[in-house]
DNA sequence: TGGGTTATGTTATATCATATCACGAATCTA
DNA sequence: TAGATTCGTGATATGATATAACATAACCCA
């Protein structure tokens, strides 16, 4: 499978597909979809780009006054284990992920200019890693790939050698 | 280039090519590779597996009193700038460079049961993600790519369905 | 309805990282 | 070589990210 999702035109809409989905594959896991986990996947969601744990707190804390830091930890641990949000290792922030379905091992196009996140998830790049980490003896249990750069987007508004870090 | 650069076995010659070459390169460019910036690396290296900064902090306070967080971070700036240590994003560590020499895009593989760390460096990850980000659009300026499993020797050791995080 | 399990609240603290100002040493330049 | 400039480090404070540990609440189901 090879597939790009940039975020959608429409984001509420897709805030709330991504909500939708979240709810459905709860129930068929029978995991609990709790209100706490459901509005955080949504303040992941309705960032712009990816948003830091602490952000998520300052966003929940304006509804839920006694929100503390392992609230929001707890919670994305668990959309993160369900696979309902992805962290971006470089950034310690989290997006939300935009092929729930199935648990999987993406890649991710970090643009340092606007700051959105692509996933990406392109077999080519994972099955690489996977055969060529298994020419040295080594068992493959997850990958983390994040790819800094400039999104198609920016590259033309700027296409100069602008820079940026 | 397809290396990979397990460990010497011979540690402590490992660490003093290391500094060698780390010297040697400091001066071909014109930097200063000032006592601090020799022992932190020097401490890198003397690390079995990846090391944290607050770690590093620690030991160098046993001959460096007044050392503070910013000594620490400065001089592994200094050296991640040079190519001398790579950060593990997904770990928050750090790992002596075995291959100083060119600036280059590697990949970690990450064992979970010893902790050590391989580098390796193979064309055809990197130029994967290169192409089919570009497929994308997207400009690539650095990778990102961590791998998380089990070395080849802990495999044999423990082939089981041991689990670990 | 009682008892186990899961989720969240609560407090504290651990861990990771940077801003800022001071100051002397190294380097440059005229 | 004097004076300007840059660089490296010291020192203090704080920001930012993450988890430990224990208490309570909600849920589930026999």
């Amino acid at each position: 499978m090879e597939t790009l999702s940039f975020k959608d035109h429409d984001h509420s809409r897709c805030i709330s597909n991504a909500l939708g989905s979240a709810e459905r594959i709860c129930e068929e896991r029978s995991v609990r979809f709790t209100p706490l986990r459901r509005r955080v996947l949504e303040l992941v969601w309705q960032s712009h780009g990816p948003i830091g744990a602490y952000e998520v707190l300052d966003r929940l804390r304006a509804e839920r006054r006694r929100a503390a830091p392992p609230t929001v930890y707890r919670a994305l641990q668990f959309l993160g284990d369900e696979g309902f949000v992805h962290r971006i290792e470089s950034l310690n922030a989290y997006v939300g992920c935009t092929t729930p379905e199935s648990r999987h091992n993406a890649q991710y196009l970090i643009c340092g200019l606007c700051g959105e996140v692509a996933e990406i998830d392109v077999d080519e790049i994972t099955s690489a890693i996977h055969h060529r980490a298994g020419d040295f003896g080594f068992e493959v249990r997850r990958q983390t790939v994040e790819v800094a750069g400039l999104c198609s987007r920016c590259r033309v508004e700027q296409g100069d050698g602008t820079s940026f870090d």
